[in-house]
DNA sequence: CTGCCGATATACT
DNA sequence: GTATATCGGCAGC
């Protein structure tokens, strides 16, 4: 690994607390397809009980025991794959899930991918509303950008299976938005969700968080 | 708009 | 058998 790699992995390396506000306007790049990232959730392994490393390692959360930069997919409900940045030293679990993207390029692979499959009834849904819906969603970003369980453990700082995240030079958004992390029944009081709150593209939580948050402040 | 529901891989009791 | 880091259809405001 060279000198310019080492320095991308060890971005990676931290706390994923750390590394996620940071992630956003960085750029997913797989499958002909990129969008920039829009809303992560930080997961903090075994002192996380929401982690699905919480309880040590298993066939599929091996990946998050491995180095940083790789990326995380695993299975949510039998049907939607989602997607995590690897963070912490190899050994540490912790990662990073995208929520969601802005589209940026490859909107007629999106688009398609996005198609339910012919023979379905039911699985994959029926195809987005509008380009907005396009990877407003953990699983949604994982059917645009053809992201399944054969790139879980792909190494996003060299690109070995043609998924990377790279940056165009946009900072992060300097006040971003944070919240309680979605669909979780434990750990429900950290708020280790981070969102771009001037991006449509976010999550449906996300459009609806901006309401939720400022309702809730008692003053 | 809100809320309920089913699909169903994986881990755990 | 039960729970889960989701999603889209549908019913009812």
């Amino acid at each position: 690994m060279g000198p310019r790699a080492a320095l991308a992995r060890s971005f990676f390396a931290r706390d994923p607390r750390e590394v996620a506000p940071e992630l956003l306007n960085r750029l997913l790049v797989a499958n002909g397809c990129a969008g920039r990232i829009v809303e992560v959730e930080a997961y903090c392994g075994s002192e996380d009980p929401a982690s699905h490393a919480f309880r040590g390692p298993t066939r599929r959360n091996a990946t998050m025991f491995g180095p940083p930069g790789h990326l995380y997919v695993y299975l949510s409900y039998g049907v939607h794959h989602c997607a995590n940045v690897v963070c912490q030293p190899e050994g540490v679990a912790g990662a990073v899930l995208l929520r969601a993207l802005a589209p940026l390029s490859g909107f007629a692979t999106m688009r398609k991918a996005r198609q339910p499959p012919a023979g379905a009834s039911r699985e994959a849904g029926r195809p987005p509303r509008s380009d907005l819906d396009l990877t407003s969603g953990p699983g949604r970003l994982c059917q645009a950008l053809g992201i399944t369980l054969a790139h879980d453990g792909a190494d996003l700082v060299t690109g070995d299976q043609g998924a990377r995240i790279v940056s165009d030079g946009t900072p992060p958004p300097a006040c971003p938005a944070i919240g309680p992390r979605v669909g979780i029944t434990v750990a429900t009081e950290a708020m280790w969700r981070w969102w771009d709150p001037e991006d449509p593209n976010v999550s449906g939580r996300a459009r609806r968080g901006r309401r939720l948050d400022t309702s809730r402040d008692p003053i």
